[in-house]
DNA sequence: TTAGTTGCAAAAGGTTTGCCGTTTT
DNA sequence: AAAACGGCAAACCTTTTGCAACTAA
């Protein structure tokens, strides 16, 4: 990527204003806002390139598409609500996770997904926000 | 699923001798030995009626296929071998996650996935056994 | 001008489904 | 014979890619 295109822009906007990991489907729909005519392939292909240049993260569940963050310095983990299914980032990390493998196993790296309700769903148990 | 087919029965063998969770591919490949013609498809189907039955679960790591292994009574959690490719069962599982989630959050279950390498790949460094 | 980008449509890769012939009871 | 099951191919869904037209520098 080497020039700045409105689409590249409104990509990177949408992803900054979400505050949150974003599906691809997600990240056209709130770009479409700034570039009417956007298209998905148009994401994808951004999307690699924000990736590529370290702008943002790719965070993936398992078996869910993967979703899109800002880029951050620190190590984290996330929770998804099982309610409205958006995903919130958590800053804490229990460490000594390495003690779980077995013997012989070496622990390179780990990943910690929590699933609950988040605050918003808590308060309003009824309305979905997905 | 109401018969107790060849497939069936070649497609349950595959995942009880494995002891680790499959492919779906892995399962074909290894049930084709003793069903020459399976299909994919059948492989599926089985997969699901498995499922159903409570016999199987579903591994799924982030952004990989679904693994399928024999349905274990315990909660537990996984660790992939980055070399192999392999996914093995943990036992053990730090509990207190729960204080990991922010204020106006509640956790109701979590997911755990260590990384690193395996016991038969830390001893022996160079061989693929995926 | 002109190389990088976009949109559209088609391709990929894994999983699911429709159809119909085969098997089991 | 009736009901269930398997194989094959097509359908699906998300992500990727080919290509001609467009656009930023």
């Amino acid at each position: 990527m080497e020039r700045k295109t409105r689409q590249y822009q409104a990509i990177y906007d949408a992803i900054v204003a979400a505050r949150r990991p974003l599906l691809a489907r997600e990240v056209l729909a709130l770009a479409s806002a700034a570039v009417p005519r956007l298209s998905l392939a148009t994401v994808y292909r951004n999307l690699k390139t924000l990736q590529d240049e370290g702008a943002i993260t790719t965070v993936v569940l398992p078996g869910q598409n993967p979703r899109y963050e800002l880029a951050r310095r620190a190590h984290h983990h996330h929770f998804q609500c099982r309610q409205c299914e958006r995903v919130f980032d958590l800053d804490a990390c229990p460490d000594h996770l390495d003690r779980l493998a077995p013997p012989g196993f070496v622990v390179e790296d780990h990943e910690i997904i929590l699933y609950g309700k988040c605050d918003s769903c808590c308060a309003d148990p009824v309305q979905s926000r997905a």
